[in-house]
DNA sequence: ATAATTTGGTTTATAAAATAAACTTGTTTA
DNA sequence: TAAACAAGTTTATTTTATAAACCAAATTAT
């Protein structure tokens, strides 16, 4: 009746996160922060979870002489996620064509 | 961008009553605890956090000689609710039509 | 040159949440 | 009438989210 809903992305700051990875396939660290309106400290820490995961993969590299941490979603990230929206779907009482249905 | 998730609805458990009590309009403890598959704890907690917000009422009767705890959607509940998905849409990557975004 | 500020984060501490375990009250059954 | 069960509630524990404090390197101001 109800799946379960993968904790690593039931998470405001971890689902915004991989939906802007997706829309965007890779993104640097301050420009995450900003389309979120994260603090550092806590997008460092929903990151690290993510990566851990395998949902993304995190670079980091340099883009000049300044450090970057580019962030990239994963093949797995994204099943992941997909699979998350087809399990909300049983929630929120929408079809996969999106449809809300009447009772 | 990413608009604020509920934090009463963005809760597996919270979600999935509400989401039963749409469909069926009004259900007993045992019943929602059955769909839910929450241990009654749980979901004795859970209700009361939904009640304290004015999102469902909840209602003690007898049935016979036992307690019977009703439950029943409010119509505040049921705009916080659609108020949510409408919300989570964004994340999900959805037209309000349902189709997955192509980016 | 060097002190102050900014950038780009990480680590650690705190606050809030979810969850289960233990308990209560009354009822039915052996 | 003692044991088991039903229907919850309360309390304690674990997990999670979040922010505050911190760090290193680079840039800017004096």
């Amino acid at each position: 009746m109800f799946p379960i809903l993968d904790p690593l992305l039931h998470s405001e700051l971890r689902l915004a996160v991989m939906s802007l990875l997706i829309t965007t396939n890779e993104a640097e660290f301050p420009y995450i922060k900003q389309q979120t309106g994260a603090t550092a400290g806590n997008l460092s820490v929903q990151l690290d979870k993510l990566a851990t995961a395998g949902y993304i993969e995190v670079e980091k590299t340099f883009k000049g002489k300044k450090p970057c941490t580019l962030c990239r979603i994963t093949p797995t990230g994204l099943k992941a996620f997909e699979d998350y929206v087809a399990a909300l779907r049983s929630y929120l009482n929408i079809s996969p064509e999106g449809d809300t249905k009447k009772d």
